[in-house]
This record gives C-alpha cells, structure tokens and sequence, in this order.
DNA sequence: TCGGGGGATCTTTTT
DNA sequence: GATCCCCCGA
C-alpha cells in the first residue's frame, strides 16, 4: 500500500488517509480525483474495511469498471469483486431489484427507456383525448421527471396548489391526471422509468425503515464521485444511506457541473457543509493534466461566473503551445480543417488518432466533421447521439426479451405485436388498452382471456392475438433453460425478425441486418462472462438491465484506435492530447436556448471551462461563419466564449484570404497546403465580435435587442420545482428589477414596486394598471421585462 | 390493415 | 436534412 501512496502529493494524500467521518474533496479539472477516490477504496481495505461495507457511486460505469480494476490491481482481485460500484442508477437498480415487492414492482420490473415514456405518455394524451399540441408529450415528460427528481409524487403534486396554479397558467390544466396516469401504466406494466429508479429507491428507504437500516449498515463507507451533478433525489438517497455512520465522501468540483437540465443541484455540493457535521474540506488544486496555457485559458473563462467556490488551479507542466483559433466560412469547411488538422499533426507529431477528440455542444454537428473525416480515411467514432440500443431494429429485438420476461410491459408489447406485421393494426391495439383499463388488467392478460372478455374483436383477429400469446409463451419456456444468446438467436429467427429485415436490400437495410449480428454477438460475450450464473431467468434480465442503463461510452474498448467524436457533456471526466472544440458560435455554444437567465449561461460557461479542460497538449477552437441549421444555411458570430479568454493565450489564425478549403481535397490530400502554415497570426481585434446580448436584463435596457428571448414563450417559462432549495433555480434570478414594467399573462401590464426573498421564495410587489398590487412568485409569475 | 406520400417540427445537453 | 406522424387509397 505504501507504494502506492508514495504515488500521490501531499494534498491528495490528505483526503486518500481521512478513514472516517463526513469530508469534501473539491477537485479541479485534471486534479487526480479519481486517483484519490482509487486510492482511498484500497486505503480503507488494507484498514480492515469489508468490501461489502463500501458503496462507490461514480458517474459513469465504466469508470466504475476502471476503478474496480484498479483497486483489484493493489488489494487483490477476490477483496474488490465485493465492491459495491456504479452509477446511482445501476447500482440502486439493483437494489431495487432485490426489494421490490415491498413495493408491489415485479423482481423483473421493466426499465423504460425516454422513447418508452415518450410514447406511453404520448397515448396518455391521445385517451385522454387531449390536444396533442399543447400536451407535448416531450415536455410533459420533463416536467414529471423534474416532480420525479424533486420527490414530488403525483400525491405531492395534487396536494400543491400552486404547482397546479402553474401548470394551468401554462395551458397544462390536465398536468395532474396526466402524471397519475403515467405512473398508474407504469405501474401497472411493472416498468420504471430513469427516474423512477431514484424516486422509488427513496420511497424504499422512507417506507421501510428496516431496510434502510439494513442498507445504513451495510454501507458504511459512501463515496460519490462528481457530486455536483446530483439531484435532489440522488441527495436524499445519499442522506438517508449515510445518515447512521456520516462517513460519506463527496469529490467534485462546482466549476464542472454541467447537468442543471436533468436536476442537478449546484446547491448540494455548495451546501455539503452544511449539511453534516464537522466537515473536513480538502481541495486539490494542482492540474496535472493540461499546459499551463490551457489551465491558464480555463482559468480566464471560469473568472466570469459568479456562482463558484473559492479554487486556484494551477500547473506545473510546460507552458505548452498556445490555443489556436480557427475561423472557417461554413460547417463544411470547419469540418475539413479539423481533418486536415488532425491529419497533419498526427503526420509530425508521430500521434495515433486516439489522441484527438473533437467536441461539440450538440449531437448535429457531427455530421459534418464525420464527412470530413471519413474522406480522409481518419478512422472515428461517434459516441453518444442516438445510441446502439435505442436503433430500432436493436430495440424490436429487445422488447421482444423483455415481453418474456415481463409481459406485463405495455411499451415493449405495443413495438412488437404487429411488428413483422401480422395482421393486428392500431384499431386492436386501442381496443384492446381499453380493455385493458377497464378490467384493470394488462394488456397481454387481456389477451389471454380473450374470450372472457367484452371485446369487439373478430374472430380472425382473435386467432392472431392468441398466436401472437403462444409465441411469447413458448420463448418463456425457453428462457428457462437457454441462455440469452440462444433465446434471442431463436427469437430473431421465429418471430419472422430477421426475414423481415432481409426483405430491404437498400444500404439501410444491411446495416439493420448487420446491428443485429452485433447485438448477437454482444450477447455471445455476455453468456461467456456469466457462465457462473446458473439461472438463466436472472441472466436475461440482467442483460436487459445492462442495456437499458448502459451508455455508449461504458462499453467502449480501450484499444481501438480512433478519433472521437462527442458532446462536451459525454467528454466529461476524460481528457485527450489534442482536443478540437468546434461551433464556437453565439446561439449554438452558449445555446440560444440557454441564454435567458445569469445562471444557465453560467452553466454554459462552466461547460466550455469542461470542454477546455479535456485537453491535455493542445487545444484549437473553431467556429463558422455560417452553418447549415435546419437543414438551411444561416449565418454565425462568433461565441462571446472565445472573447472572454485573455488573449495572451491565444493565437488566433485566420487564413490568408477567405478562400475555402478545398472541397475537393479528398482527391488530393497531399497538393493542399494545411490551413495551418498559411495561416498569419492576428489579433483578437480582428475577429469581429457583434456586441454580447445582454443578459442580465437591467432597467433601461432596450428591448428589441433580443426578442428573441424575451420569457414570453411558455418553454422559457417553466414553473421551477417548490422543494429545490437555493437561488441558483430562479429564473428572474438578478434579472428583474424595481421599476421594470412587466407584462404578465393575466394581470397584464404593471410597475415592479418591491422584490424580496431569495431563491424559491423570490417574490415581486407589482403594481398592475388593471388589477392593482399584487404580490407574486416569480418561480410561478408568467412575466415579460417590457421596460 | 398496410404502406406510401406529404407535412410539421425539430435541436441543447443524458442516466 | 431527418424523423415522426397523419392521412388516404388500395
């Protein structure tokens, strides 16, 4: 062990050595966190600690994986295999599993997917008879995950008048019965949605006291990785599970949490100290990852956040080259000069094409660079965007898996019963829900006692339905003896999967053909790294687990050489030698839909500093000055992002002229002289910024300077969650001001008097010319900042 | 019931 | 540009 702990600096050691009790690890970006969080594991082993007393929650698993390795490595391969590691999803799934009768789920409940959510609320809203464009079932979605993720359950949230006040001030009347439904079917199919797994785990552990106990006890020593990114729920979770024993370990780094969409709270990990008592705080401030001209550059961007904890990271390492910014006249041209770039480079500089990464703030921009890269034979990969499990043909073949081993599931039975078609159309279906619902029974029991049942089907069909029954049934009796590989090998073949995919010759169609060999094989490996298992039951359902919890990025195989392609937000947690940041363009990076409040520009902010941070030698920024957009080509300004990092550490190229890269460079790769050597150094002054949009809306501010982003569209203006503690949730957050005119979607037009409270509780005095003084929430009040 | 064709909408980010 | 969804004719 020693050895080991000779590995790490004085501050890493200190966190590393701290056995017990409640402690923080602020961590910047390249500080060896994960090294820490490795090393305390092992620490606390060679005390005495018991494996099965340590709960590790990392953010993805496959860092989980890399750490378990690692741990192994230093204490021994039978000591870690009883670590309990993953993410808060997998790992509480698990638990899940184990209690979820208490909770009245199947041990094979369902995990659905968004897509299922999306569709099943989708129907929600079609029985319900409802306009299916004000009742977007995306947006309704995300508003029962952020209930789910603030523990807001449908009895919460029908008990709140004002989050019912708000929902119906956005059209939404029907929130409510929408959201009982949706858990009510997701029940009924015995599924959980991502959410769920969290929501429910809390439920698990407020209910029954005894089995947080038992969980109190077996998790003596918590740690958990990037706790920025956490949600309300996750915390909770974390309280409760610590509570007895308070030897909890959080790492993190607030200048890195880029998840506020999907619930996380900064909050929690400003707050930490708060929260338990006689914290010890150690911060890990020496980078070791990137040049000084980087960690400098980074260093420049974060200084104009305000929401942040007090943290200087720094470097020891080279001062390295500066970071060069490219300027191209569309996405094309951006694409090709990432290409040549990295063509070059790995020329010169002896490099393997995994050393570059390129990243981008949304999944559409990779189609250009992947053109670029695939005419130039640079060998990719695409991580993220849609992903191999959600590929139809993929998730066809895995509703089928699931229909066996849980046929309750509504979701994964409307995919597959008439898919190959079999002669049972949508009319059935509906009929056949109805039934369904008014016998307070699933669909597939339905089907089964169709003759029991009042329903208008005739016999021809009913003949189908009942096929369609036999099948799954006999797969289920498959499923007892035959493994996953065998099950699915037979499913594809006798199900009609297969012909029907052989039937398009078109490339698509191959390629269809082709993901399902691979999911097969995938499966294969799967087999052969159970064959411990003696219960094949439990070995599917696991399988469907991995897949519905897995992300592109947990199943990637280190050895492969290629450059990747990826959003910031996936490339979190990694880093990379030479790191292409691309789009940087005013609404695309910060997003045109992140720019209305302080705070979510902020978090656009704190995604660049990420961003920026994943490079280890060199890192290039390019942007264009027009881009094709929804499929038409619009015109760009550059990010302000580029403007606020200090210009001594950039080095801004720009070519010669403003000719195009050679579109045709694929023919002759070797007569194009690289946009690099033709390029002349400029000054910042030459890229022509247009003025910043103002953000923080002050008093005077003329308006017409951003309609574009005034609150007034209802998307804007989401009601926040009531139980998300802090400030930093408000969008009116420093933003309103006494003496503004507002306009408000009932009242109409009126004066701010008076603003008072903080955070959730922000509230406004204003005086309206119709209706007089009125006292509002502005986490609620529909307001446009008119003057 | 099936499949083709046309229109609307989409893009922020993900477990 | 792509996908999803609706509508209509066979």
């Amino acid at each position: 062990m020693e050895k080991y702990l000779s590995q790490l600096n004085e501050a890493q050691l200190a966190p590393t050595l701290q056995k017990d009790g409640p402690m923080i690890v602020i961590a910047g970006a390249g500080s060896g966190k994960t090294r820490v969080l490795t090393y305390r594991i092992a620490y606390l082993m060679s005390q005495g600690i018991d494996a099965f007393n340590i709960l590790s929650l990392t953010f993805t698993n496959k860092a989980a994986r890399e750490m378990k390795e690692r741990i192994a490595s230093i204490v021994g391969e039978s000591e870690a295999r009883n670590l309990w590691m993953g993410t808060f999803h997998s790992i509480f799934a698990k638990i899940l599993r184990i209690e979820a009768d208490k909770l009245g789920f199947p041990t094979n409940f369902t995990i659905y997917d968004s897509q299922d959510s999306d569709k099943l609320i989708g129907s929600i809203i079609k029985e319900m008879g409802l306009d299916k464009d004000i009742y977007k079932a995306k947006s309704i979605r995300s508003r029962i995950s952020s209930y789910k993720n603030s523990l807001i359950t449908v009895k919460a949230y029908l008990q709140n008048s004002e989050l019912q006040e708000a929902d119906a001030m956005a059209r939404r009347p029907r929130m409510g019965d929408i959201y009982k439904a949706y858990v009510d079917r997701c029940f009924k199919a015995g599924a959980m949605d991502f959410d769920d797994l969290l929501l429910r785990t809390n439920e698990l552990l407020t209910r029954f006291p005894e089995v947080l106990m038992k969980y109190q006890n077996r998790f003596r020593y918590i740690l958990v990785d990037e706790y920025q990114d956490t949600n309300h729920s996750q915390y909770l979770i974390v309280r409760a599970l610590s509570d007895k024993f308070q030897n909890i370990c959080v790492v993190g780094d607030d200048a890195q949490s880029i998840y506020a969409f999907r619930g996380a709270n900064i909050n929690n990990i400003l707050n930490f100290q708060k929260d338990y008592d006689n914290v010890k705080l150690y911060r890990l401030e020496q980078n070791y990852r990137s040049t000084k001209n980087i960690v400098n550059a980074a260093n420049s961007i974060i200084d104009k956040n305000q929401t942040k904890l007090d943290k200087v990271v720094w470097t020891a390492n080279d001062e390295g080259g500066k970071i060069i910014v490219n300027r191209s006249l569309t996405d094309g041209d951006e694409g090709r000069y990432v290409a040549s770039t990295i063509w070059e480079t790995k020329m010169n500089e002896q490099l393997q094409n995994k050393d570059f990464a390129v990243l981008y703030r949304t999944n559409a921009q990779s189609r250009a660079i992947e053109d670029a890269l695939r005419k130039r034979d640079i060998p990719y990969k695409i991580y993220g965007g849609l992903s191999f499990y959600q590929r139809k043909e993929i998730k066809d073949v895995i509703s089928y898996l699931r229909l066996v081993i849980n046929p309750s599931d509504e979701e994964a039975l409307k995919r597959v019963i008439n898919f190959p078609p079999r002669g049972i159309g949508a009319t059935t279906v509906d009929r056949l829900v109805v039934a369904a619902n008014q016998y307070n029974r699933t669909i597939f029991e339905v089907m089964k006692n169709i003759d029991k049942v009042d329903i208008k089907i005739n016999s021809g069909t009913k003949g189908k339905l009942f096929d369609f029954v036999t099948m799954i049934e006999s797969y289920q009796v498959m499923n007892q003896t035959a493994d996953v590989f065998e099950l699915a090998e037979h499913v594809t073949r006798t199900s009609g999967l297969i012909k029907e995919f052989k039937k398009d010759a078109t490339p698509e169609g191959v390629t269809r053909m082709e993901n399902i060999e691979e999911l097969l094989n995938g499966m294969k490996d799967f087999v052969e790294g159970q064959l411990e298992v003696a219960d094949a039951t439990a070995s599917l359902s696991e399988f469907l687990e991995d897949v519905a919890l897995s992300s592109d990025l947990d199943s990637d195989k280190e050895d492969v050489d290629h450059v990747a392609l990826m959003t910031i937000h996936l490339a979190k947690g990694l880093e990379f030698p030479h790191v292409f940041i691309v789009g940087l363009e005013e609404d695309l990076f910060p997003s045109a839909m992140s720019m209305n409040t302080r705070s979510e520009l902020e978090e656009e902010r704190r995604l660049f500093y990420v961003a920026l941070t994943r490079a280890e030698k060199q890192a290039y920024l390019t942007y264009a000055l027009s881009r094709y957009r929804w499929g038409k080509l619009t015109d760009a300004d550059p990010s302000r992002f580029i403007q606020e990092i200090d210009e001594q550490y950039l080095e801004i190229t720009t070519p010669i002229e403003e000719r195009r890269i050679n579109p045709m460079l694929d023919a002759d790769i070797f007569g194009d002289v690289s946009p690099n050597t033709k390029q002349q150094v400029v000054s910042k002054q030459n890229i022509r910024f247009k003025p910043a949009k103002q953000v923080n809306l002050k008093k005077g501010t003329p308006q017409k300077e951003q309609p574009k982003f005034q609150a007034s569209t209802p998307k804007k203006l989401k009601p926040v969650d009531a139980t998300k503690s802090g400030g930093d949730t408000n969008l009116f957050d420093g933003k309103l001001a006494v003496g503004n005119i507002v306009n408000h979607m009932r009242f109409g037009k009126g004066e701010v008097l008076k603003i008072e409270g903080t955070g959730a509780d922000l509230k406004a005095e204003i005086k309206f010319q119709q209706v007089g003084v009125k006292k509002l929430l502005l986490r609620f009040a529909k307001l446009d900042v008119i003057g």
